[in-house]
DNA sequence: TTTT
DNA sequence: TTTT
C-alpha cells in the first residue's frame, strides 16, 4: 500500500549487551531489548505505580549494527527510531506463533544518550558476563570510528556519516 | 524509569470495522488492526515487491474509542499515535504467550484521513457482514458529534475537543 | 553535536501549488506552505475557536521535489517529515532577518493523503492561475511513474522506490 | 481544520539557562533555545562538516515550565516534543516580522537526558551569570518534586505525574 | 494561502 | 483483514 507510515520511537535502556549475529551473506545484525516505563499515581489509593515495557529491537542495518556492537552495553540509554514488524514462526509443537519487533533497517535512527563512559570505546571494557560470544565481537572492531553519538541509517559500508550532497547548498540561490 | 519515550506512529488502513467492548466499569474500548506496507524493487530481479504489516490497535480511551466506533470502518485510513505494549497471557495448554499491541490511551492521537464518505456518520451505513455484535454498536451513538477529523486524547466525557486554557494567550505579553 | 534529533511531522493542506525551482546544478527544489490547525472550545464563553498555523516547506531532494511537482496541488493533504531549519538573510535595509522552514532533504518523508483525483496525474488539470512557470513543469514529467502515494527520501535519480537490499531477508535465519 | 498534525521532536542541548516569566494570570512560562546539529563528510574534499541549528522553545505549560526552571540548565540535554508556531510582531519601524518557535503546551513532552548532576536539584548550583532574574526563580521552587526525568504535559497543578485512570486496567477482562 |  |  502506497502512502503508509510505520514508525516507532523509543527512548530507553538496554536490558543486556547487544547480541551480534551474521547473516549468511556476512552482514551484521544486532539484537537487544529496550525498556521504557511510565509512572503515575493511583487515583484512589494515591500510591505511586510504575509499569515497564520491554521492546525487542533488531538492527538489520550493517552500519548501525556495528555501532551497536561497538558502543552499546547493558544499561545504555538510546533513542531509537525504527518500524514495527510482526514475524510468524512455529513453536516446537508446530503451532503458529508471532513475535513483534522494532526493526531498524532503512530510515532508521539510533542515538546514544549515555555518556561515552557507559559504552565501549575500546575492547578493554569490563565484561559483565553476558555470555555473548566475545570472539565474534572482537573480530572486526579494531578500526577506529570517531563518529560517536548519532547515526542515521547510512550506507552499508564503513562510513556511517550521511554524506550529504554537496550540490545542495544550505542557502537558496534565487532568494 | 523516568525519562523514557514509547511512541508508535502509523498511517494505514483498517482491516475490518473496529470492535467495541465495554469494561466492567462501562468504559468503551475499541480494537482494530491497521495495515501498513512498503514496496521496493528487487535489486537483482528488478521485480516489484511489497510487504504488508498488520498492527493490532487497542483504544483504551473513552473519547477516542467512541470516535472509532462512530467514524471508522473497514478500509478507513487513519493516522494513529500511541504506545507499544506487550501483554502476557496463557494459551489453552497453559503456556506463556505474548501479544504486542499499539495502545491509544493517554497522549494518544487519532486522525481520520479518509473522507467522511468512507466513514459512518449515521447508522444507515451498509453492513458488510463483519459478524460484529451490531446491537452493541447501535446502542449509544445517536447523539450528534460534529467534531470530525482530528482528536487528541481528550477527556473521557463527551467533549472531545481539547479545551485549551484561556488563560494561556497565543501572544506573549512581555515581548 | 553528535547525538541530536531534529524532526518535524506535519499533516496538513497545501496553501497553493508547489513552486519548483532549479539550482544552478540543475537539481529540482520544491517550495510550498502547509496549513495545520487546532480547534478548541473557549472555557469561559463556550464558543468554538480555531487557530491555523502555516509552515514553509522546502524540498531539497531531487526525487521528492519531482513528486511534489507532479502530484501536489493547492489543497492537497500531505504527511510530511523533515527537519527544522532557520536561515539568516538581509532585508533591503541590510538588517538581519531570519526565516524558519521545514526542510525535506535526507531521511525526509512525504505521503500524499489526498485521493489521486485531487492531485495532478496528467497535465490536463485545471490551472488555477498560480502564475507558476508551466513550461518548466510540463518539461520533464512525461515519463510514467506508477509509484503513487508514499515516498521515502530515495535517491536523486528517477527511481523513487527505496531499493531495499535483497541480501537482507525478512526472516532471521538463525532463529 | 480538523485532522491535522503539528509535531516537532528535538534532542539537543540548551544554549543557556531557561528564562522563566510569569503571565499576568500568574502562570509560569519558560523560554530557552536548543541546539541540534548534523555532521557529514564533504563528497568532494572529504573534509568533515558540521551544521548547528538553534530552535527557540517556549513552554506554555505551568507544570512543564516549573520542571524547566528547576532542572534544566545551560548545556542540559533534552528530548522535546511540541508544536511549530510562527508569531507575528512589529519591529521598531512598524514592519511585520515573524518568529517561529517550538511551543510546548498540550500534548507536549520533555524528557531530561542529562544526568541529574548537570541539572539543578537544589538552589545551590553555581550561577553561570546568565543575567536571569534570580529573585524570580528562587521564588517558588522550594517544594520538593522527586519526579525526575520524563514529564508528560500534565495538569497545571503541582502534580506532574499523569494520573492514569485506575478504571483502565492493563489487562483486558474479556480476553 | 489550505481544509473541515 | 486493508489499501494502491
Amino acid at each position: 500500500m502506497a502512502g503508509s507510515l510505520n514508525k516507532v520511537c523509543l527512548i530507553g535502556n538496554l536490558g543486556q549487551d547487544p547480541e551480534i549475529r551474521r547473516t549468511q551473506g556476512g552482514n551484521a545484525v544486532a539484537n537487544f531489548s529496550v525498556a521504557t516505563s511510565e509512572s503515575w499515581r493511583d487515583r484512589n489509593t494515591g500510591e505511586k505505580k510504575e509499569k515497564t515495557d520491554w521492546h525487542n529491537v533488531v538492527v538489520w542495518n550493517e552500519g548501525l549494527a556495528k555501532v551497536c556492537e561497538q558502543y552499546l552495553r547493558k544499561g545504555s540509554k538510546v533513542y531509537i527510531e525504527g518500524k514495527l514488524q510482526t514475524r510468524k514462526w512455529q513453536d516446537q509443537g508446530g503451532a503458529d506463533r508471532y513475535t513483534t519487533e522494532v526493526i531498524l533497517q532503512f530510515d532508521a535512527k539510533l542515538i546514544m544518550l549515555s555518556g561515552r563512559e557507559d559504552s565501549a570505546g575500546d575492547s578493554r571494557r569490563d565484561d559483565r558476563g553476558s555470555g555473548r560470544d566475545e570472539g565474534q565481537r572482537r573480530g572486526g572492531n579494531t578500526r577506529g570510528n570517531d563518529n560517536s553519538g548519532g547515526y542515521g541509517g547510512g550506507g552499508s559500508g564503513g562510513n556511517f556519516s550521511r554524506d550529504l550532497d554537496d550540490d545542495i547548498p544550505f542557502e537558496m540561490p534565487w532568494r
